[in-house]
DNA sequence: CCTTGGCCTACACATTCGTGTAGCATACTT
DNA sequence: AAGTATGCTACACGAATGTGTAGGCCAAGG
C-alpha cells in the first residue's frame, strides 16, 4: 500500500479516517462526527465532500480497488513473486485496512477485490498445473476461487489465528510462523489420491465421472 | 443443528429472531423493535427477558456455543466422520446462523467456536500425520489453526465464492462441486517438497533449522 | 376470594445520528 | 476591483433507537 500522491488534503484525511473507523467500529457504529473528528475537520465537511455516509463508503471501496490494482500490477511484474507470496500478500493484506476489507468481504461487498485475488491465484495455478501428474478434474477458476478464499482466511480470522498461535501473525515472528505453516500445508496433501477417489465415489451426485455439467476448463 | 427442546416459548423465539436479524443486518442495524416484531412480541418483552441488547447478543453467542457442543459430540461419535466432513461441516456450518457466525468470528468473538474447530481439526491431523512420510516441522495445533481458518473461509466468503463458482454453494450442486474442489486441493500439493525447502530457506528468519523457539510438538 | 409473581404490553424520555441550511474566508477569474 | 467558486464551520431539525416506567392479564397458592 504505497501512499497516494494525493495526501494531506482534507478529503484524503477524511477517507483515511473513514477507512480506519469503518474497519474498527463497523459502518454503523462509526459516526460521521467521529470520522470528522479523527480527520481534524468539521462533520459538515464530510458531507460537503462526499454527500452522504454511504457515498463515503463507496469512495472507500473505490479507493481500495485502485490500491489493489496498483498492488496487482506490482505483483504481476515482480520477478520474485512466487507461490507463497500469494498467501503472504493476502495475509498482510492492505495493512491498516485489513479490518475494513474483512467486513466488506463478509458483507458480500468488494467483489472486484475478491475477483482480483481469484485471478491472481488462477495465474499461479497455470504454473502449478504444469507440474501436476494427473490432469485436474475441475476448472482452474473453480480451484482458484476456493484457493483465494482460503488464502484470505487468515486475514479474516486474524484475531483468532493470532490467539491460537500465541503470536501476532502480523509481527515478524508471526509472519514467519505463518509462512512455514503455509509451506507445510501446501506441500503436503492431507488426503491420498486413493482416499480422494474413494471419497469422490461416495459423493451423492454422480459417481465421479469427469463431465456432467460441471465447471470445466476448455 | 437439531432444534432445542425449549421452543415455542417467547424467549426462544426472540433469541431465534435475534440470531437471524443480527446475522442479516448486523448487530447495529438490527433494532430491538424489529427483533420483537419478528418474534411476534413487544419490544418491552425483549428487555424483560434479556435486559439489554448486548446481553441478548451474549445469549445468542452462548446458545451457539451450546449448539456447537452438541454438534461436536455428534461428529466425534459419528463413525462416518472422515476428513472431508470436516470441511463440509464448516461450510454448511450452522445453517441459518451462518451470517451471524461469520460476523461474530470477524469481530473476534465466538472464540470457543473457533477453538472447537481447531480441536476437531487437530484430532483429524493425528490420523493424517500417521500416513505422512516426513515428520512435520510444526506443531499439530499450529497447522490445525490455519487449517480451521481455511476450512471456514468458504462459509465466511459465501457470497463471493458462490458468485465466482456460478452456483450457490449451499445448494446440492454447489455443495457437490465444493466437495470435489476440496478433495482436489487436499489431495494435490501445490508446492513440491523441494520448492518448499527452497522457499523455507529463503525466509528471513533462520535458515530452516527445525528448532529455534518455534511452536513444536513434544 | 384475594394476593402474589411471572409474562407481557403500551407509552414516554433522553440521546444520538444523518442530514439540511446559512454563512465566512480565501483564492482565482475577468 | 468586483464577482464567483471552493473549502470549511456552526447550528438546527427530524427521525430512529435503547432504555425506563407504569400497568394489565392470568395462573398458582393461601
Amino acid at each position: 500500500m504505497s501512499p497516494d500522491p494525493e495526501d494531506l488534503t482534507a478529503r484524503a484525511r477524511i477517507r483515511d479516517a473513514a477507512l480506519r473507523l469503518f474497519g474498527e467500529e463497523g459502518f454503523d457504529r462509526a459516526t460521521i462526527r467521529d470520522i470528522a473528528h479523527a480527520a481534524g475537520v468539521s462533520s459538515g465537511l464530510v458531507r460537503h465532500h462526499f454527500g452522504s455516509k454511504e457515498a463515503l463508503r463507496d469512495e472507500c471501496d473505490a479507493y481500495l480497488a485502485r490500491a489493489l490494482e496498483r498492488l496487482n500490477d506490482q505483483v504481476r511484474t515482480d520477478p520474485s513473486a512466487e507461490g507463497v507470496n500469494y498467501v503472504a500478500v493476502a495475509t498482510s493484506m492492505f495493512g491498516p485496512y485489513r479490518k475494513y476489507v474483512a467486513r466488506a468481504l463478509i458483507e458480500g461487498r468488494a467483489a472486484p477485490l475478491f475477483d482480483t485475488m481469484v485471478d491472481l491465484g488462477a495465474e499461479w495455478l497455470v504454473e502449478v498445473d504444469k507440474q501436476r501428474p494427473d490432469p485436474p478434474e475441475l476448472s482452474r477458476e473453480a480451484r482458484a476461487t476456493v484457493g483465494a478464499a482460503q488464502s484470505l482466511a487468515v486475514a479474516l480470522l486474524y484475531e483468532h489465528v493470532s490467539r491460537r498461535l500465541g503470536v501476532d501473525v502480523l509481527s515478524p515472528e508471526g509472519a514467519d510462523l505463518l509462512a512455514r505453516i503455509g509451506l507445510d500445508l501446501h506441500s503436503h496433501p492431507t488426503i491420498s489420491p486413493d482416499e480422494a477417489a474413494a471419497l469422490r465415489n461416495r459423493l451423492p451426485k454422480g459417481a465421479g465421472s469427469p463431465d456432467e455439467g460441471k465447471v470445466l476448463d476448455d
